[in-house]
DNA sequence: GATAAACGTACATATATGTGAATTTATCTG
DNA sequence: CAGATAAATTCACATATATGTACGTTTATC
């Protein structure tokens, strides 16, 4: 069950994040088409948590810094070496796609490091975005880390779906797609999970993190050059990683 | 009318804010007190969005980096110049009181930047914390720069209340101490909010933003030294001020 | 300066939602 | 490797909660 008034403090806050700028009760209730005592409510919960204020009078609200400053302490246990991030930039630079660090989250896959493609056509994804775990080339990578049994821990919990024509849907054809991409050497999707939606990835364990790198974009981009890419992400993580550490 | 679940998801963020690390289920339902169930659904919500992961299977959840992401969004907008930091932390160290700008939010007032006392006994305060706009001295720095029909409108609004012994609890005894603090030159408050506690502010106006700086602590240390204190506070924002802006 | 429109706020009520108890799944212990 | 213990899920129901309606206040228009 999805607990609503949860999900809208975080819309709530996206909005801000959008938009920029102050915005009165009337405006954010028009814009998500809820009723303005609702939003009166939620508005006046928010403020009183001292995460709203008003900038000026009768000119909306805004948040306070005191988000920013909880995300920061939040973000400051176990941040990526900063490496990772120089990773995906230099991914993203020399392949024109985009390029995401990814950790699991149950029976899905969380990025938790995004650099876009600057190509009008383009995989968009950002910070936060999920994606099913074994349906997904960076999913599988973060499978190639698990043991047999939390693998088979996972697969139980999954509800499989055809996203798109190829997608695995089965346990079975999950583990023969995991064989096939230690053969190869990387993991690959093609619209696996989304249509038209290509990538390659490889596991990136960190310090005891499971975590996978992807690059991931049109089929029709990748998919010449799905070797020539997953190539690339290797050597470039050979290139950055600290020769020292795990 | 507070919104329950609304208030709870800014709680559990705050939660992993304090105690940095990942946090399972039951953890996070004993620490609140909430039931299982309901705490379920509320993770579950947060993870649905994206703002939670579980960095190692069983190990419990902690927030994605994407809260970060949106504050730093919010936040790029009309930041504070760089200089109002170096202020509160200038003041902060040279009193060892508590030093912070102050914006206002309706009939309260919202600290937006602090920098704590080291102080054992001292003025706890953090950004978001909100005190009322007409009973502390930060508050009355604002009301200054408010014309006189602003002010009424916000005086509606108030419910005055006896917080201490020299609280204003009227409009009459709010405007008399308003020209007071222009005759001294400045807007200090003992124990008009909070028992103890003493400070002494002046507006601060930034780009037609209308915010004040205000120095805290307790009373008997900021008792014998106002005068000082706030002719130090004057005298570091003419210092840091750049001459041209107004 | 008067009137109209928009906005913010309060409250009672029907209903969407949170929760206690039961079920399933995972983990520990001897 | 069982059996016990703890954790994670599910579900039906009572109740806490979102909202329709109404009112006062502020801003815009003429």
């Amino acid at each position: 069950m999805i607990v609503r008034q949860a999900a809208n403090v975080l819309e709530i806050m996206e909005f801000f994040a959008q938009t920029r700028k102050p915005a009165t009760l009337a405006e954010i209730a028009d814009h998500f088409g809820w009723p303005r005592s609702s939003t009166f409510n939620l508005l006046a919960t928010l403020s009183e948590k001292g995460y709203l204020y008003e900038p000026r009078p009768r000119a909306g609200f805004y948040p306070t810094p005191r988000l920013l400053a909880m995300a920061q302490m939040i973000s400051e246990v176990e941040p990526l070496p900063p490496w990772t991030h120089t990773l995906v930039a230099d991914l993203s630079a020399e392949t024109g796609e985009t390029a995401s660090i990814v950790a699991p989250a149950g029976v899905m896959a969380v990025f938790i490091d995004v650099v876009e493609s600057q190509a009008a056509i383009r995989y968009f994804a950002t910070i936060g975005h999920r994606v099913p775990i074994h349906a997904t080339a960076s999913g599988r990578a973060l499978l190639l880390q698990y043991s047999q049994e939390e693998r088979d821990s996972v697969y139980r919990k999954i509800e499989f779906k055809q996203y798109g024509p190829s997608t695995p849907i089965s346990i079975d054809a999950v583990e023969a797609e995991l064989r096939n991409s230690i053969d190869r050497g990387f993991c690959q999707s093609f619209g696996d999970y989304s249509r038209d939606l290509a990538g390659a990835a490889i596991p990136l364990p960190i310090g005891g993190r499971r975590l996978s790198v992807v690059v991931a974009g049109p089929e029709f981009r990748i998919g010449p050059r799905v070797q020539e890419v997953a190539a690339l992400i290797a050597r470039t993580v050979d290139r950055l990683r600290p020769k020292a550490a795990a």
